[in-house]
RNA sequence: CGGGGCGUAGCGCAGUUUGGUUAGCGCGCCUGCCUUGGGAGCAGGAGGUCGGCAGUUCGAAUCUGCCCGCCCCGACCA
């Protein structure tokens, strides 16, 4: 009897399936991000250990953004981890903002004791302690004093990749974890029209790169007084809908006026020999991007993986029996591997080859070697047997299509690698329209403020009037656990009354759940 | 930090209520045979201080106390 049970309820969860979307969203992703092979949780409380497929991903984000902001004449520098606790406070909004999720420096030394072992050194402790970065407005802008002067020496395009530390209380792997990688951009200008340009060039740079990298739509506009960031006088932002209906803060964009100049006591001549305060930007995006591609298109299969992001494109799978059926298959496999590594580069995957790989691991089943690589996401599959040598031809299929669907047979070796570049295109499109589609079909109106209670039951956007107040937004974050997102630039105009306080609107905001 | 749940092999779990010899199962892993157009099969094998410490007991994965960690729900957040 016991032994019965035993067998009927171990593994009762199957531990080589991917829990569906609809049985568990959270199980779901982290199922993903663990299968493909993304990320693991770190032995240290909220820090994920980043592994090679998911650190392939970031290297791929920062390859097609870096190449943006260095043709927009941005260049990169770097700046210290560690941040004096004095500057940190010069920036009042800022420190109130980012004070209750500080990691602390407090001694420079450890010694051995016997009783505890190695324990911190009490005689060390340091004069004054030291932030671990959250964000590096401060300590860039100590540095910006000692090289602004002039007009001449603005402005001040930097961008800095960088890790930072915000102790989160709950964390999930790249969505929200205590210490992450990003790049934090840096600009001093000496006028605030340019500095506001600037803003609007680096949230549109993001929306860029979102949609036509990631293919993941994104709504633009600026953030509510609420949820802009600490110390910016305003915040734009790219906001996107999950598979789920909730949103991701997927990128922001601050103009911060004068206050980091001021606080930091950085000034310049301008032409006519007055003495002003430059005006600052600054701008980033993280490794939470990884996140948001996983929630934007991934499936129950697995890892979706959008062609131009994707570390490697293609995998050939070459099938047979025995060495007499598989010589001459693998000698097709590694040609069209070849054909395809040596295509013209391309501005689309980023002047970079296409990266083809051959699976010819013939202890795994075709099935399983099919079921893998749709697991973790690879745009295109090239099959290529015995069946298709007889005439010279392979089987295309696509990862956005998942199982036999997404299969073309009999396409021919010749034209195998154009066919495949044409392919990469049409799913980059797809994966791009299918998730826009999506969207906007999860957009809702509210009118009245008992229809917004409803409706954010249900996943999804909610476009309603509000009557621009900060109160009225913490009214409503309290009651629906939702905030407003965006503002989006593109709204209709459309003048309203507030569904709370009945007071004027401007126009509709974009209210959800979010990350 | 409040409420709930859970720590047993790399992963997923049974066993704990009612203490009793060498602690089991599935997947994965290793060896061999066999197989290959959608997650194959057979045979053999390796792998555990049962989260930690202290206690109760002739005897503890199992009972008691303390501690640590993880997950979910809240408060906070890119």
């Amino acid at each position: 009897m016991a032994e019965q049970k035993g067998k009927q309820s171990a593994g009762g969860k199957d531990n080589n399936k991917i829990t569906s979307r609809a049985e568990n969203y959270s199980d779901w992703y982290l199922d993903i991000v663990h299968r493909a092979g993304l990320a693991e949780n770190s032995d240290v409380r909220g820090c994920m250990v980043i592994k090679p497929q998911g650190y392939a991903l970031w290297e791929k984000m920062q390859l097609g953004l870096d190449g943006m902001f260095k043709e927009t004449g941005h260049r990169n520098a770097y700046f210290p981890l560690f941040i004096p606790k004095s500057y940190f406070a010069k920036e009042e909004q800022m420190a109130e903002g980012f004070a209750k999720e500080c990691a602390v420096v407090t001694h420079y030394r450890l010694k051995s004791d016997p009783t505890h072992g190695i324990i911190v050194d009490p005689e060390a402790k340091l004069e004054e302690e030291l932030i671990i970065r959250p964000t590096s407005e401060t300590i860039i802008w100590n540095t910006y004093r000692n090289w602004i002067q002039s007009y001449r020496d603005l402005p001040i395009l930097i961008n800095q990749w960088a890790n930072v530390v915000r102790w989160e209380m709950r964390t999930r792997l790249f969505l929200r974890t205590a210490e992450f990688l990003w790049q934090e951009g840096h600009t001093a200008h000496a006028t605030q029209i340019e500095a506001e340009q600037e803003t609007q060039q680096m949230v549109d740079i993001y929306r860029r790169f979102a949609e036509e990298w990631m293919a993941m739509p994104v709504l633009v506009g600026p953030k509510s007084e609420g949820q802009k960031f600490p110390g910016a006088v305003y915040t734009l932002c790219i906001e996107a809908m999950m598979q789920d209906g909730r949103a991701l803060q997927a990128g922001t964009s601050h103009f911060l006026g004068q206050n980091f100049a001021k606080a930091f006591d950085v000034t310049f001549q301008n032409e006519k020999a007055q003495r002003e305060h430059p005006w600052a930007t600054s701008w980033g995006v993280s490794t939470r991007l990884i996140g948001g591609l996983i929630m934007t298109h991934s499936d129950d299969t697995g890892l979706v993986l959008p062609p131009r992001l994707a570390p490697i494109q293609v995998v050939i799978v070459p099938l047979g029996k025995n060495e007499t059926e598989r010589a001459p298959v693998i000698e097709a496999a590694k040609q069209l591997q070849q054909t395809l590594r040596s295509l013209p580069r391309q501005e689309f995957f980023g002047y970079q080859s296409i990266q083809a790989v051959i699976d010819d691991d013939y202890q795994k089943s075709p099935g399983f070697r099919f079921a893998e690589w749709e697991l973790r996401g690879i745009p295109v599959r090239v099959e290529i047997g015995p069946k298709d040598m007889e005439n010279k031809t392979c089987v295309l299929a696509r990862r956005d299509q998942p199982g036999k669907e997404g299969k073309q047979m009999g396409i021919p070796l010749t034209g195998a690698a154009d066919a495949i570049v044409g392919l990469l295109h049409q799913i980059q499109t797809n994966l791009f329209e299918r998730a826009k589609k999506f969207r906007d079909s999860n957009l809702f109106y509210a009118d009245t403020y008992d229809d917004f209670k409803k409706q954010i039951e249900s996943p999804g956007f909610i476009w309603a009037h509000w009557d621009g107040t900060r109160e009225t937004e913490e009214k409503i974050a309290e009651e629906t656990k939702a905030t407003i997102r965006c503002i989006p630039f593109n709204r209709p105009s459309e003048p309203g009354k507030c569904m709370v306080t009945g007071k004027p609107s401007a126009g509709r905001v974009i209210f959800a759940r979010s990350y």
